[in-house]
DNA sequence: GTATCGATTAGC
DNA sequence: CTAATCGATACA
C-alpha cells in the first residue's frame, strides 16, 4: 500500500500496477541517456520517488529501487484506493472509484504528487509504503508489455493484478497496450511463468 | 535559435 | 482518434 500525507489529508491505495524500468541499459528508461536534473533522483539511493512532468500537464511517480544495478525504477501505474477517497475524488474530475486513480497520471494528481516531491525519502517522509496482504483477493499477479513506449518493448516488465477493476491500460484483464505499433503480442500471461 | 516527441489523459 | 501543453531533447 503506497501512503501520502498532506496537509489536506491522507490517501492511500493498494497497489495493483506497475512497471519496471532498468536504468541505463534500459532504452525506454529516462536514465537511459545518462543523468540529467530531471532524472537525477534515479541515480541516487534507492527508496527514495522519483516523480516527473510529462505532456505539459501529468506527472507521474516512480520508486528508485536497485541503486547497484544503477537507475532502475518502478512506475507506479494504479492504485486501488483504500483512504481518502473524498480527498481522491476532490483532486480529480471523477468520483466513480475506478477512475480515481487508474494510471500514472492519475495516481499522481490523486495524491497530490509533483516535481515537489521529487527526492522524497521513502522511508522518512510523508510518502511511504505499507504492508498489506496482496493475495487472498482472487487477484492474481500477471505480467505484460509495458505501457506508452516504443523501445524496449520486447521487455515484459509491467506487472498487475489480473481482473482489477483499477487496472490501466485499457483492461482490467489485462492490459491490451492501447496503440503499439509492431508487436501485438498478447499482454497477459501469468506470473511466474 | 527552431522542431519534435513524450513512461498521459479526457473527450468525442 | 486527437487536442492539450510544456520540458527535454535533437539538430541547424
Amino acid at each position: 500500500m503506497l501512503v501520502r500525507e498532506h496537509a489536506d489529508g491522507v490517501t492511500a491505495g493498494r497497489i495493483v500496477e506497475v512497471e519496471a524500468y532498468r536504468g541505463a541499459r534500459d532504452a525506454a528508461s529516462h536514465a537511459c541517456r545518462g543523468r540529467t536534473p530531471r532524472n537525477a533522483v534515479m541515480f541516487g539511493p534507492a527508496g527514495h520517488a522519483y516523480v516527473y512532468f510529462t505532456y505539459g500537464m501529468h506527472h507521474c511517480v516512480n520508486l528508485v529501487a536497485r541503486e547497484r544495478t544503477g537507475a532502475s525504477a518502478v512506475l507506479i501505474r494504479a492504485l486501488e484506493p483504500l483512504a481518502g477517497l473524498d480527498l481522491m475524488r476532490a483532486r480529480r474530475r471523477f468520483t466513480e472509484t475506478t477512475r480515481l486513480t487508474r494510471g500514472p497520471g492519475c495516481v499522481a494528481q490523486a495524491l497530490a504528487l509533483t516535481r515537489a516531491d521529487d527526492g522524497a525519502d521513502l522511508t522518512r517522509s510523508a510518502l511511504w509504503l505499507s504492508d498489506l496482504p496482496a493475495d487472498r483477493l482472487g487477484y492474481r499477479v500477471a505480467r505484460g508489455p509495458r505501457i506508452g513506449i516504443r523501445l524496449a518493448t520486447r521487455f515484459e516488465w509491467r506487472f498487475f493484478l489480473t481482473g482489477h477493476p483499477c487496472v490501466s491500460g485499457g483492461s482490467a484483464r489485462g492490459g491490451a497496450p492501447r496503440r503499439r505499433e509492431g508487436a501485438r503480442r498478447e499482454g497477459a500471461r501469468a506470473f511466474p511463468g
